[in-house]
RNA sequence: CGCGGGGUGGAGCAGUUUGGUAGCUCGUCGGGCUCAUAACCCGAAGGUCGUAGGUUCAAAUCCUACCUCCGCAA
């Protein structure tokens, strides 16, 4: 039997473990990705780490502007099956119906829940027990195609969107390698979403990135770790942008207002919340390198920080 | 030429405006106290102050160029 011939969508580092499986496996004509973007402020070409792959294993890169309009060189390469992982773009009618197995997407969610482009930071910042991998159809609407199969994996308590992100990505190679087969053969059965089931998780907007210390602990919590390592959630402390990378939930019950500055501790400051307190561990002030409060603390009056507030 | 903030012993900072023997908090090492300690006390090591050049009797500090890190914006 002839290898599958497949085309391969993504962008970020986490497509790039399925690809690189896919890829030792079957015959990968193609990879789409999003265009170079210039990135920082030097204005710098970057290109997405799936490209990055492509290029080091020879396999053809394809970086349409609008897919749906651009789609014929897909096409072209006459695929048996598509598979996508977050691609970022909205697949036309024309490339879905066209591969005999159809194109199956890789969606780091349990779907119906967190359709969209950020599931892994919502399914934190919620405070979510666990989330999951979908395998899926894709049909002309975003993550809203029958699902194949699906396995879900626990969040823990010092997990974080960066190392969630590295846990489903290895769970989503591994989940494309066992089921594309089964997939492929009928052995799998699709499965329609319960639709009176559907959350959406769009993408973090710049609004989301602030945190609000009018807020339980616990959501403070979840949300810096939901936005750690990108974006990040940010407060303002006297003006300067202060990114706050990790945090824990503190004990404290002294009286202040919301964001206010209660206790300095060894290791961490403590900022008054709704229910109680969260003590900030990691942080960067704008212009400064990310460090942990532990080391700002020693070039500083500890005494001067009390009573300052976050804002 | 998008806007802006930094680069000072291992870490985080002060000192630069008004040039004149490099300081603070912490860490490290040695010693002491203690049942004990991440606590406390005593002591030590460790810096050509991002690089190059200039001004000056004298530059971390003033001038010029460059390198580099970072925040915003895109």
């Amino acid at each position: 039997m002839e290898k599958l011939r497949i085309v391969y969508m993504g962008t970020p580092e986490f497509s790039v473990e399925p690809l690189k499986r896919l890829n030792e496996i079957y015959d990968v004509v193609m990879v789409v990705t999003q265009p170079d973007k210039k990135i920082g402020r030097k204005q710098e070409i970057m290109f997405s780490p799936v490209k990055k792959y492509a290029i080091e294993n020879n396999i053809e890169v394809f970086q349409p502007v609008k897919i749906r309009e651009d789609y014929k060189d897909v096409l072209d390469k006459n695929p048996d099956v598509i598979i996508t992982c977050a691609y970022g773009q909205i697949i036309p009618k024309e490339i879905l119906d066209y591969p005999r197995y159809r194109c199956i997407n890789i969606h780091a969610s349990l779907l119906p829940k967190y359709r969209g482009g950020a599931p892994i930071h919502h399914s934190i910042i919620n405070g979510d027990e666990y989330t999951g991998i979908s395998i899926m159809y894709m049909d002309e609407k975003m993550d809203s195609g029958d699902v194949l199969y699906q396995k879900a994996i626990r969040i823990e308590d010092n997990d974080n969107v960066g190392t969630m992100f590295e846990k489903l990505s290895a769970l989503g190679a591994d989940m494309i390698i066992d089921s594309l087969p089964k997939i492929i053969s009928g052995e799998i059965k699709p499965i329609k979403q319960n639709e009176s089931e559907v959350t959406y998780a769009f993408n973090i907007s710049k609004e989301d990135e602030k945190i609000d210390f009018n807020n339980s602990s616990k959501d403070i919590f979840n949300k810096i770790r939901g936005l750690n390592p990108f974006p990040v959630g940010y407060s303002l402390l006297e003006g300067k942008r202060v990114k706050i990378f990790s945090s824990k939930i503190g004990n404290s019950n002294k009286e202040g207002q919301f964001g206010e500055i209660i206790n300095v501790y060894k290791d961490g400051i403590g900022i008054k919340t709704k229910d109680g307190e969260i003590i900030l561990l990691e942080i960067q002030i704008e212009g400064k390198k990310r460090t942990f409060v532990k080391d700002y603390l020693n070039g500083l009056n500890k005494d001067d920080l009390i009573g300052k507030i976050f804002e």
